[in-house]
DNA sequence: GGACACTCTAATGTCAACATTCGGACATTG
DNA sequence: CAATGTCCGAATGTTGACATTAGAGTGTCC
């Protein structure tokens, strides 16, 4: 699962990495997938004992997810998988919408020609998707690429704060107009592509709303705005 | 220290905390007061044994202050206190412009009266602030107040992974034109309240934008601007 | 019959010991 | 003399046991 940073081809230094990450990839994956639907207690002392680690790593993990939004827990109460309530949708798109309007300032500024490659790559890669987990995972990782573009580190960070809350509510949503996702969003990204290729920032900037605005009606229940 | 987001008068239940939370908000005022400066290598063992405390709390409460970006660690090598650079400044203030875009505009549409109310008392304690040191806890618990006027929580989980770096470079910058910033910074802040009580979105919006910018300029070393 | 207090259990919070890994000092070799 | 390889110490990563607490269930009293 492209979870990880890498720039999908440059090879990452393969720095060692704990079983807190592991376990952290693993739980996340397992949400994304439907293994832990919304709702769901997350005990360590299970997790612990299903994945073969001792408690201190899950307990890592668990913290590390609920920074990404994808948990929520208290004192003495353990974790609970997140349900994304209408007013948390409009929370997310609120903020996304904030982030994203500098970060497509800052790539349309700043972006070089080898990002702006990367880009499209991904946004081709969405027309050979074959089903819409792929497509899904595509369409972070093209908005992944959009904020590395920047330069922003803690932009970046910002947004690795919500992205798993996209994510989830993407995937959870897969099954509401299928095709329509299939259909329109790859086009979309290519034209995203070229509107920061043209260094255009309100085009850009016009285009990435309606993007968002598009995928947020199209989820959110009105089929084929 | 207002660390916690109690909304300065509400007496919160006084609910259990874990040790980890203790250890953070320790370590945390430590980093504020001058005592670990930037740079400064943080150790599991020492922090454990000086607070007495185990260190799997201590391991939390690190991470936990990684996450509000005022440590960077890595793979076995520990954590250490962040030196801000120009660069690193120049993110918090565009980030934080951001945000606090979203914010305004949020606190200027769903502000109550009693959230104006503690704003304003707020405000008021800063002309009555004796040093420094306090005058910038004031500062971030007022714009502390201002997110939570908002009302989202999304936006405020974002100000909390940048607030700490704000306050720690406010911090830092004491001793460059204190009286400057003891003079302008209560009126500015008086402003900015009537600004949001008179629910007038681009009046409030500019102010914030010069108050950030004033304050940016004053704290970068050009002396009053 | 309903409300309160108690107990009991299962989970989290904490601890101290063990294993692994990084960085530097030292010796070795071309 | 520089580059490389090895060893060692100290810090982090991991583990399992112990302490504490929230929440459910039960029993009693009014």
């Amino acid at each position: 699962m492209a979870t990880d940073n890498r720039p999908l081809g440059g090879v990452g230094p393969a720095r060692r990495r704990g079983l807190a990450d592991e376990v952290a990839d693993s739980v996340r994956a397992a949400i994304f997938d439907g293994t832990y639907p919304p709702g769901t207690q997350l005990r360590e002392t299970e997790l612990s004992s299903a994945l073969e680690v001792s408690r201190g790593p899950v307990r890592e993990a668990l913290m590390c997810l609920e920074g990404e939004g994808l948990l929520r827990s208290g004192w003495h109460r353990g974790a609970v998988v997140v349900e994304l309530s209408g007013e948390d949708v409009a929370e997310i798109d609120s903020l996304r919408g904030t982030l994203e309007h500098l970060a497509v300032r800052l790539a349309v500024e700043r972006a070089s020609e080898e990002d702006l490659d990367t880009l499209a790559r991904v946004a081709d890669r969405m027309r050979r998707a074959e089903d819409a987990h792929e497509l899904v995972a595509l369409d972070i990782a093209f908005h992944d690429a959009v904020y590395a573009a920047g330069g922003h580190r803690r932009l970046q960070e910002a947004w690795h704060t919500i992205r798993s809350q996209v994510h989830l509510f993407l995937v959870s949503r897969i099954g509401v107009s299928v095709e329509d996702y299939l259909a329109t969003v790859p086009g979309e990204h290519r034209d995203l592509v070229e509107a920061l290729r043209a260094r255009d920032p309100e085009a850009a900037l016009r285009l990435f709303a309606d993007h968002r605005s598009h995928a947020l009606h199209v989820l959110t229940g009105r089929d084929r705005a």
